[in-house]
DNA sequence: CATCATAATATCGAAATTCGATATCGGATT
DNA sequence: AATCCGATATCGAATTTCGATATTATGATG
């Protein structure tokens, strides 16, 4: 039941990371590995495709070690998405951490 | 999509006022509408039923003006969930308000 | 003591989501 | 052109989602 607790968290995480810089599924995995979330490519890459496809995050191909990656950016909807985000966090905290 | 970006950050709200007070779901339903979060019946019973069943929230009737109501609390079980939860909010904040 | 009104809870079920397991792709190296 | 391997894609059974709808239980009414 709870690892579904952070499925949005994760989401978020994701949208986070887009806005600062480009990433790809790898790095997104990594990340998450360092905030203690464990993710599996077949977890991952699904997020970021619905997200691509619901026009929060825009791709674009690149080599890098003579390998393909796929690289992600946050789009202003996506952007927006994470602003509105940032709100319901700051509500929470306030309620959660604050009060206890 | 983004509607359940916040699935997670509803049950944690459920858990933390759990914890404070007994609840039922209609307090729950006023008490998220206070938050922002407009969630039906169909939507919090199912939660609350899960969370029972999960040994997160233990249940007691009680009748309150004539009508009976299902009061909830939160079990050790699910404090400990809830402390959980707030180290993932702490980080979340941390990363995405605190850096913002 | 039936019946109604209503607050509160329960259930339904099609649609969407989840995610570990597995397969595939594509560039580099030889 | 064969192979390796980092990176991405796909599969699909199981689970979850949540608006719509039904049911329940109690007090009030006649």
């Amino acid at each position: 039941m709870m690892k579904n607790l952070y499925n949005g968290f994760i989401r978020i995480h994701v949208l986070y990371h887009a806005t600062e810089e480009q990433i790809c599924g790898i790095d997104i995995i990594r990340e998450l590995k360092r905030h203690g979330y464990t993710v599996s490519p077949g977890t991952i890459y699904p997020i970021l495709h619905k997200m691509n496809q619901d026009r929060l995050l825009t791709n674009h191909n690149e080599i890098v070690n003579g390998k393909r990656r796929i690289y992600y950016r946050a789009t202003p909807q996506g952007k927006n998405v994470l602003e509105q985000a940032r709100e319901k966090i700051k509500e929470l905290y306030d309620e959660v951490i604050l009060n206890e």
